[in-house]
DNA sequence: TATTCCCTTTACGTTAACGTCAAGCATAAC
DNA sequence: GTTATGCTTGACGTTAACGTAAAGGGAATA
């Protein structure tokens, strides 16, 4: 993993100015990239694998919150392992969902479930590896100790 | 991800029959890949990425309990998203540790740190998604209700 | 002795997730 | 008007992490 960092830089909370006129703020998609610290090539790919649509004014692509909140969590999928046919999967049956069948919520459940087992195993792995991590420090510090006053 | 699974099956813990005399087992490829579910490619890859580096009878790999443990490592640390590359990197300094000199070592402390770090993020990462998998389950039986009696 | 396994190396193939040009349009700034 | 900026769509390139097939060794079993 290259780049652990990305906390989605607050920006500008100027927009609630005197209100509640939230629906306003759009995004192209460098700064979009920018806010999340991928390259746009990467917000198009995401797009042509089917996990934004984003609208067109004209040729440009313009991103409304939701396609942010979206990239968001995709990007986040990712930093867990998923691949972007997993969450693509999700964002389909999930945008389905009002209107979705029995079947396909259905299925929605049995993935969720799936999904949850999994950060299940994450934890345990995480716990496990942060014991390695004090275990191999202790070491370390031990011979750094008989090395140095 | 593909395989969550994984929890290396226990084996017969029918080596430790009359007293101590844990030294004795080893493991073919075979052994070792089918416990851990991957193929004796993926092991010898690995090897060759530098991760592993077991004994030879001739031509033929054998493995001690100490290269199992350096493998059910290593798996864990690519199920947490860590590359071969940077799971080599710790591999390569824990085995100089010993003999290793104050800079190399410092090096190492200074990876914990990263991978520690590294860490809470992925703690963060799976409590959000979490609270996301609570979310859209929620909504999902909530159509389900108003669909089925 | 012949067959069956399991192992070996070599080497080319594959997939996901982008990176990296290239060529062109449109709007804002000068 | 023209220059600069940021966008657009191709299209080919790249990397990691194996998969897969080929050709063969050796020991154990039928």
């Amino acid at each position: 993993m290259p780049k652990p960092s990305q906390t989605e830089s607050q920006a500008t909370p100027a927009d609630s100015a005197a209100g509640t006129l939230k629906r306003k703020r759009t995004f192209a998609i460098g700064e979009l990239a920018e806010m999340f610290e991928v390259t746009p090539r990467t917000i198009r790919f995401y797009e042509q694998e089917g996990l934004l649509s984003p609208e067109r004014k004209g040729q440009r692509r313009i991103y409304h919150d939701k396609d942010r909140v979206r990239l968001k969590l995709t990007l986040r999928g990712k930093r867990l392992g998923f691949t972007l046919a997993e969450i693509r999967e999700v964002v389909e049956l999930y945008d389905a969902m009002p209107g979705g069948n029995t079947r396909q919520l259905h299925r929605m459940l049995e993935i969720l479930a799936e999904k949850r087992a999994d950060m299940e195993q994450r934890l345990e792995d995480i716990r496990l590896m942060q014991h390695e991590l004090d275990d191999v420090e202790t070491r370390c510090r031990a011979v750094l100790e008989r090395l140095e006053p």
